[in-house]
DNA sequence: AAGGCGGGGCG
DNA sequence: CGCCCAGCCTT
Protein backbone atom coordinates (compact mmCIF):
# COMPACT_ATOMS: atom_id res chain seq x y z
CA UNK A 1 0.00 0.00 0.00
CA UNK A 2 2.19 2.68 1.39
CA UNK A 3 5.06 1.17 -1.33
CA UNK A 4 2.12 2.09 -3.70
CA UNK A 5 1.72 5.08 -3.30
CA UNK A 6 5.52 5.93 -2.91
CA UNK A 7 5.83 4.82 -6.71
CA UNK A 8 2.76 6.82 -8.28
CA UNK A 9 4.02 9.85 -6.51
CA UNK A 10 6.96 9.82 -8.47
CA UNK A 11 6.21 8.51 -11.56
CA UNK A 12 3.33 11.39 -11.39
CA UNK A 13 6.22 13.75 -10.32
CA UNK A 14 8.12 13.18 -13.06
CA UNK A 15 5.55 13.44 -15.48
CA UNK A 16 4.10 16.73 -13.83
CA UNK A 17 6.42 18.69 -12.22
CA UNK A 18 6.95 22.02 -13.13
CA UNK A 19 9.95 24.10 -14.16
CA UNK A 20 11.22 25.82 -11.51
CA UNK A 21 14.88 27.68 -11.39
CA UNK A 22 15.63 26.33 -7.48
CA UNK A 23 14.97 22.65 -8.74
CA UNK A 24 17.43 22.46 -11.12
CA UNK A 25 20.18 23.85 -8.40
CA UNK A 26 21.83 21.40 -5.15
CA UNK A 27 23.09 24.92 -4.05
CA UNK A 28 21.82 24.86 -0.55
CA UNK A 29 22.05 28.55 -0.65
CA UNK A 30 19.81 28.88 -3.55
CA UNK A 31 17.47 26.07 -1.74
CA UNK A 32 17.62 27.95 1.33
CA UNK A 33 16.74 31.55 -0.61
CA UNK A 34 14.06 29.59 -2.11
CA UNK A 35 11.90 27.90 0.58
CA UNK A 36 12.39 31.01 2.91
CA UNK A 37 10.71 33.16 0.01
CA UNK A 38 8.15 30.21 -0.67
CA UNK A 39 7.39 30.19 3.25
CA UNK A 40 3.51 31.48 2.99
CA UNK A 41 4.21 32.39 -0.24
CA UNK A 42 2.71 31.67 -4.00
CA UNK A 43 5.23 29.94 -6.64
CA UNK A 44 3.89 32.59 -8.61
CA UNK A 45 4.76 35.29 -6.60
CA UNK A 46 7.83 34.38 -5.39
CA UNK A 47 9.43 33.53 -8.63
CA UNK A 48 10.34 37.26 -9.33
CA UNK A 49 11.58 37.86 -6.23
CA UNK A 50 14.05 34.72 -6.07
CA UNK A 51 15.61 36.20 -9.75
CA UNK A 52 16.19 39.62 -8.11
CA UNK A 53 17.94 38.08 -4.91
CA UNK A 54 20.21 35.60 -6.80
CA UNK A 55 20.83 38.21 -8.73
CA UNK A 56 21.54 41.18 -6.34
CA UNK A 57 23.46 38.79 -4.03
CA UNK A 58 24.31 36.07 -5.92
CA UNK A 59 26.63 34.33 -2.74
CA UNK A 60 25.88 34.29 0.78
CA UNK A 61 28.77 36.61 1.23
CA UNK A 62 27.12 39.01 -0.70
CA UNK A 63 23.91 39.11 1.46
CA UNK A 64 25.93 39.06 4.49
CA UNK A 65 27.83 42.30 3.25
CA UNK A 66 24.51 44.27 2.70
CA UNK A 67 22.95 46.21 5.03
CA UNK A 68 19.51 44.90 6.18
CA UNK A 69 18.23 47.96 5.19
CA UNK A 70 19.01 47.11 1.26
CA UNK A 71 17.83 43.44 2.12
CA UNK A 72 14.54 44.66 3.19
CA UNK A 73 14.13 47.09 0.59
CA UNK A 74 14.73 43.95 -2.00
CA UNK A 75 12.00 42.04 -0.14
CA UNK A 76 9.39 44.77 -0.11
CA UNK A 77 6.13 43.49 -1.41
CA UNK A 78 6.67 40.11 0.15
CA UNK A 79 5.16 40.85 3.33
CA UNK A 80 6.19 39.43 6.43
CA UNK A 81 9.55 40.74 6.90
CA UNK A 82 10.52 39.17 9.89
CA UNK A 83 11.50 36.72 7.30
CA UNK A 84 14.25 39.10 5.45
CA UNK A 85 15.61 40.02 9.16
CA UNK A 86 16.04 35.96 9.81
CA UNK A 87 17.79 35.88 6.21
CA UNK A 88 19.96 38.60 6.52
CA UNK A 89 20.74 37.68 10.18
CA UNK A 90 21.29 33.87 9.35
CA UNK A 91 23.79 35.19 6.27
CA UNK A 92 25.91 36.38 8.87
CA UNK A 93 25.63 33.93 11.06
CA UNK A 94 27.10 30.83 8.18
CA UNK A 95 29.68 33.47 6.83
CA UNK A 96 31.19 34.03 10.48
CA UNK A 97 30.60 30.99 12.44
CA UNK A 98 30.30 28.33 9.55
CA UNK A 99 32.78 30.37 7.29
CA UNK A 100 30.25 30.66 4.34
CA UNK A 101 30.04 27.03 4.44
CA UNK A 102 26.17 25.71 4.45
CA UNK A 103 25.71 23.37 7.66
CA UNK A 104 25.04 20.19 6.16
CA UNK A 105 23.44 18.48 9.40
CA UNK A 106 19.49 18.73 10.36
CA UNK A 107 20.02 19.42 13.55
CA UNK A 108 22.46 22.99 12.76
CA UNK A 109 20.47 23.76 9.94
CA UNK A 110 17.06 24.02 12.28
CA UNK A 111 19.08 25.96 14.27
CA UNK A 112 19.79 28.68 12.34
CA UNK A 113 16.94 31.71 12.51
CA UNK A 114 13.84 31.45 10.21
CA UNK A 115 14.13 27.90 10.07
CA UNK A 116 11.77 25.66 11.65
CA UNK A 117 10.89 22.05 11.21
CA UNK A 118 9.27 22.38 7.75
CA UNK A 119 12.28 24.19 6.15
CA UNK A 120 14.83 22.30 7.90
CA UNK A 121 13.26 19.20 6.36
CA UNK A 122 13.52 20.82 3.05
CA UNK A 123 17.44 22.27 2.76
CA UNK A 124 18.29 18.57 4.46
CA UNK A 125 16.69 16.53 1.52
CA UNK A 126 17.07 18.98 -1.26
CA UNK A 127 20.70 20.04 -1.31
CA UNK A 128 21.89 16.98 0.90
CA UNK A 129 19.81 14.40 0.19
CA UNK A 130 19.19 13.34 3.99
CA UNK A 131 15.90 11.44 4.86
CA UNK A 132 13.64 14.06 6.12
CA UNK A 133 10.01 14.10 5.10
CA UNK A 134 8.89 17.57 4.99
CA UNK A 135 5.54 18.63 6.04
CA UNK A 136 3.72 22.08 5.09
CA UNK A 137 0.11 22.67 3.67
CA UNK A 138 0.42 20.76 0.97
CA UNK A 139 1.47 17.26 2.83
CA UNK A 140 -1.25 17.50 5.71
CA UNK A 141 -4.07 18.31 2.60
CA UNK A 142 -2.31 15.32 0.56
CA UNK A 143 -2.12 12.72 3.63
CA UNK A 144 -5.41 13.62 5.08
CA UNK A 145 -7.12 12.87 2.13
CA UNK A 146 -5.58 9.41 1.01
CA UNK A 147 -5.67 7.91 4.48
CA UNK A 148 -8.90 9.94 5.47
CA UNK A 149 -6.99 11.45 8.82
CA UNK A 150 -9.73 13.78 10.37
CA UNK A 151 -6.77 14.46 12.97
CA UNK A 152 -7.11 18.33 13.41
CA UNK A 153 -3.57 19.97 11.80
CA UNK A 154 -3.18 23.00 14.26
CA UNK A 155 -3.35 20.49 17.17
CA UNK A 156 -0.05 19.43 18.19
CA UNK A 157 -1.28 15.92 18.43
CA UNK A 158 -2.26 16.87 14.93
CA UNK A 159 1.03 17.64 13.48
CA UNK A 160 2.69 14.75 15.50
CA UNK A 161 0.39 12.33 14.00
CA UNK A 162 0.77 13.72 10.94
CA UNK A 163 4.74 14.16 10.50
CA UNK A 164 4.61 10.13 11.74
CA UNK A 165 2.68 9.55 8.54
CA UNK A 166 5.40 11.53 6.32
CA UNK A 167 8.25 9.94 7.57
CA UNK A 168 6.41 6.55 7.27
CA UNK A 169 5.63 7.28 3.77
CA UNK A 170 8.70 8.99 2.98
CA UNK A 171 11.00 6.96 0.36
CA UNK A 172 14.18 7.23 1.94
CA UNK A 173 16.07 5.88 -1.32
CA UNK A 174 14.55 9.48 -2.99
CA UNK A 175 13.74 11.90 -0.26
CA UNK A 176 14.48 15.03 -2.47
CA UNK A 177 12.22 14.18 -5.17
CA UNK A 178 9.47 12.51 -2.63
CA UNK A 179 9.48 15.55 -0.94
CA UNK A 180 9.31 17.76 -4.01
CA UNK A 181 6.46 14.92 -5.52
CA UNK A 182 4.05 15.10 -2.65
CA UNK A 183 4.11 19.16 -2.91
CA UNK A 184 3.70 19.14 -6.11
CA UNK A 185 1.23 17.18 -5.73
CA UNK A 186 -1.09 18.89 -3.52
CA UNK A 187 -0.01 22.34 -4.96
CA UNK A 188 -1.44 20.86 -8.85
CA UNK A 189 -3.58 17.63 -7.98
CA UNK A 190 -5.29 17.42 -4.25
CA UNK A 191 -5.64 21.07 -4.66
CA UNK A 192 -7.66 22.59 -1.78
CA UNK A 193 -10.98 23.39 -3.23
CA UNK A 194 -13.33 21.00 -5.93
CA UNK A 195 -9.71 18.55 -6.55
CA UNK A 196 -10.53 17.07 -9.44
CA UNK A 197 -10.57 13.23 -7.93
CA UNK A 198 -11.71 11.79 -11.26
CA UNK A 199 -8.15 12.07 -12.98
CA UNK A 200 -6.38 11.81 -9.73
CA UNK A 201 -3.60 8.87 -9.93
CA UNK A 202 -4.13 7.95 -6.22
CA UNK A 203 -8.18 8.05 -6.47
CA UNK A 204 -7.52 3.82 -6.22
CA UNK A 205 -5.81 4.52 -3.18
CA UNK A 206 -7.64 7.44 -1.64
CA UNK A 207 -9.59 6.50 1.55
CA UNK A 208 -11.21 9.97 1.57
CA UNK A 209 -12.17 9.76 -1.46
CA UNK A 210 -13.85 6.26 -0.63
CA UNK A 211 -15.18 7.86 1.99
CA UNK A 212 -16.78 10.84 0.43
CA UNK A 213 -14.73 12.88 2.44
CA UNK A 214 -12.72 14.73 0.52
CA UNK A 215 -14.21 18.33 0.83
CA UNK A 216 -14.02 18.26 4.93
CA UNK A 217 -10.23 17.59 5.07
CA UNK A 218 -8.13 18.19 6.62
CA UNK A 219 -9.90 19.52 9.38
CA UNK A 220 -9.02 22.67 11.59
CA UNK A 221 -9.95 22.99 14.71
CA UNK A 222 -8.83 26.31 15.80
CA UNK A 223 -11.30 28.27 13.42
CA UNK A 224 -10.64 31.04 15.57
CA UNK A 225 -10.78 34.36 13.53
CA UNK A 226 -10.69 37.91 14.50
CA UNK A 227 -13.54 40.00 13.46
CA UNK A 228 -15.07 43.49 14.74
CA UNK A 229 -17.79 43.09 16.41
CA UNK A 230 -20.53 46.14 16.46
CA UNK A 231 -22.99 45.04 19.71
CA UNK A 232 -24.69 47.53 20.65
CA UNK A 233 -26.78 46.91 24.53
CA UNK A 234 -29.67 47.96 26.19
CA UNK A 235 -28.74 47.42 30.10
CA UNK A 236 -30.64 46.45 32.68
CA UNK A 237 -29.38 47.29 35.66
CA UNK A 238 -30.39 47.62 39.47
CA UNK A 239 -28.80 50.21 41.80
CA UNK A 240 -25.30 49.87 40.97
CA UNK A 241 -24.94 46.39 39.37
CA UNK A 242 -25.88 45.67 35.59
CA UNK A 243 -28.48 42.66 35.66
CA UNK A 244 -28.54 41.90 32.17
CA UNK A 245 -28.32 43.30 29.20
CA UNK A 246 -29.80 42.76 25.77
CA UNK A 247 -27.58 42.77 22.77
CA UNK A 248 -29.25 44.32 19.80
CA UNK A 249 -28.01 44.88 16.34
CA UNK A 250 -26.69 42.14 13.58
CA UNK A 251 -24.40 40.09 15.85
CA UNK A 252 -24.42 36.74 16.67
CA UNK A 253 -27.03 35.97 19.37
CA UNK A 254 -28.95 39.24 18.39
CA UNK A 255 -31.84 40.08 20.47
CA UNK A 256 -30.81 37.76 23.37
CA UNK A 257 -29.44 38.46 27.02
CA UNK A 258 -26.69 37.68 28.59
CA UNK A 259 -25.38 38.24 32.03
CA UNK A 260 -22.27 40.54 32.48
CA UNK A 261 -21.21 39.12 35.78
CA UNK A 262 -22.78 41.70 38.00
CA UNK A 263 -20.30 44.30 37.47
CA UNK A 264 -20.47 46.72 40.21
CA UNK A 265 -20.46 50.08 38.20
CA UNK A 266 -17.80 53.40 39.13
CA UNK A 267 -18.71 55.58 41.47
CA UNK A 268 -17.14 58.50 39.75
CA UNK A 269 -17.38 57.90 36.08
CA UNK A 270 -16.21 58.84 33.23
CA UNK A 271 -14.69 56.08 31.75
CA UNK A 272 -13.15 52.34 32.88
CA UNK A 273 -12.89 49.39 31.34
CA UNK A 274 -13.50 45.45 32.13
CA UNK A 275 -12.94 42.29 30.23
CA UNK A 276 -15.48 40.27 29.73
CA UNK A 277 -15.00 36.39 29.64
CA UNK A 278 -17.46 33.78 27.91
CA UNK A 279 -14.71 31.42 27.04
CA UNK A 280 -14.67 31.13 23.55
CA UNK A 281 -15.57 35.10 23.48
CA UNK A 282 -12.99 37.95 24.75
CA UNK A 283 -14.77 41.31 24.51
CA UNK A 284 -13.47 44.77 25.89
CA UNK A 285 -15.96 47.06 27.02
CA UNK A 286 -15.69 50.81 27.86
CA UNK A 287 -18.23 52.46 29.50
CA UNK A 288 -19.72 54.94 31.76
CA UNK A 289 -22.93 56.26 33.46
CA UNK A 290 -24.44 59.33 33.00
CA UNK A 291 -26.31 61.91 34.75
CA UNK A 292 -29.49 61.18 34.15
CA UNK A 293 -28.81 57.38 35.41
CA UNK A 294 -29.06 55.93 31.90
CA UNK A 295 -25.70 53.53 30.78
CA UNK A 296 -24.14 55.04 27.93
CA UNK A 297 -21.71 52.35 26.09
CA UNK A 298 -18.59 52.67 23.92
CA UNK A 299 -17.06 49.92 22.58
CA UNK A 300 -14.27 49.33 20.53
CA UNK A 301 -14.17 45.32 20.94
CA UNK A 302 -13.05 42.31 19.15
CA UNK A 303 -14.31 38.91 19.21
CA UNK A 304 -12.96 36.04 19.23
CA UNK A 305 -15.19 33.00 18.03
CA UNK A 306 -14.32 29.63 18.15
CA UNK A 307 -16.73 27.38 16.23
CA UNK A 308 -16.02 24.44 19.17
CA UNK A 309 -16.39 25.86 22.45
CA UNK A 310 -19.74 27.55 20.48
CA UNK A 311 -21.54 24.66 20.57
CA UNK A 312 -20.75 23.64 24.40
CA UNK A 313 -21.03 27.39 26.03
CA UNK A 314 -24.39 28.61 27.47
CA UNK A 315 -25.79 30.98 25.28
CA UNK A 316 -27.42 34.24 25.39
CA UNK A 317 -31.05 33.44 25.96
CA UNK A 318 -34.76 35.28 25.54
CA UNK A 319 -35.60 37.22 28.74
CA UNK A 320 -37.52 34.97 30.26
CA UNK A 321 -35.33 31.57 30.27
CA UNK A 322 -32.98 33.74 31.18
CA UNK A 323 -34.19 34.98 34.14
CA UNK A 324 -36.01 31.38 35.03
CA UNK A 325 -32.58 29.35 34.90
CA UNK A 326 -30.71 32.54 37.12
CA UNK A 327 -33.21 32.05 39.51
CA UNK A 328 -32.92 28.43 39.19
CA UNK A 329 -29.22 28.34 40.19
CA UNK A 330 -29.30 30.76 42.61
CA UNK A 331 -31.85 28.72 44.81
CA UNK A 332 -29.78 25.46 44.11
CA UNK A 333 -27.11 26.82 45.10
CA UNK A 334 -28.49 28.10 48.16
C1' DA B 1 -0.95 26.74 23.28
C1' DA B 2 -2.10 30.78 21.00
C1' DG B 3 -1.37 35.06 18.46
C1' DG B 4 1.10 38.05 15.05
C1' DC B 5 3.11 38.61 10.86
C1' DG B 6 1.49 40.65 4.87
C1' DG B 7 0.69 39.84 0.76
C1' DG B 8 -2.34 37.70 -3.21
C1' DG B 9 -6.05 34.73 -5.09
C1' DC B 10 -10.67 33.38 -5.26
C1' DG B 11 -15.79 33.04 -5.14
C1' DC C 1 -15.25 42.76 -0.95
C1' DG C 2 -14.69 39.54 2.54
C1' DC C 3 -12.59 35.06 3.21
C1' DC C 4 -8.79 32.01 2.98
C1' DC C 5 -4.06 30.64 2.79
C1' DA C 6 0.39 28.87 6.29
C1' DG C 7 5.64 28.46 8.57
C1' DC C 8 8.07 30.54 12.16
C1' DC C 9 8.77 33.28 16.16
C1' DT C 10 7.25 35.25 20.44
C1' DT C 11 4.63 35.35 24.46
Amino acid sequence: MLQQIKTILLKWYSQNQRELPWRTTKDPYFIWLSEIILQQTRVQQGLSYYQLFTEKFPTIFDLANADEQTVLNTWQGLGYYSRARNLHATSRIIVHQYKGVFPSSFEEIKSLKGIGNYTAAAISSFAFDLPYAVVDGNVYRVLSRVFDEDSPIDSSAGQKLFQNLANNLLNTSFPANHNQAIMEFGALQCVPVNPNCDICVLNQHCLGRQNNRINVLPVKEKKTKVSKVQIDYSIHFDENKILLRKRLGKGIWQHLYEFPHCIDMPKDPPVFSETHLLSHQKLTLNYYRNVNNTIAFEENGLEWVNIKDLESYPKPKPIQSFIDNYLDELNSEN
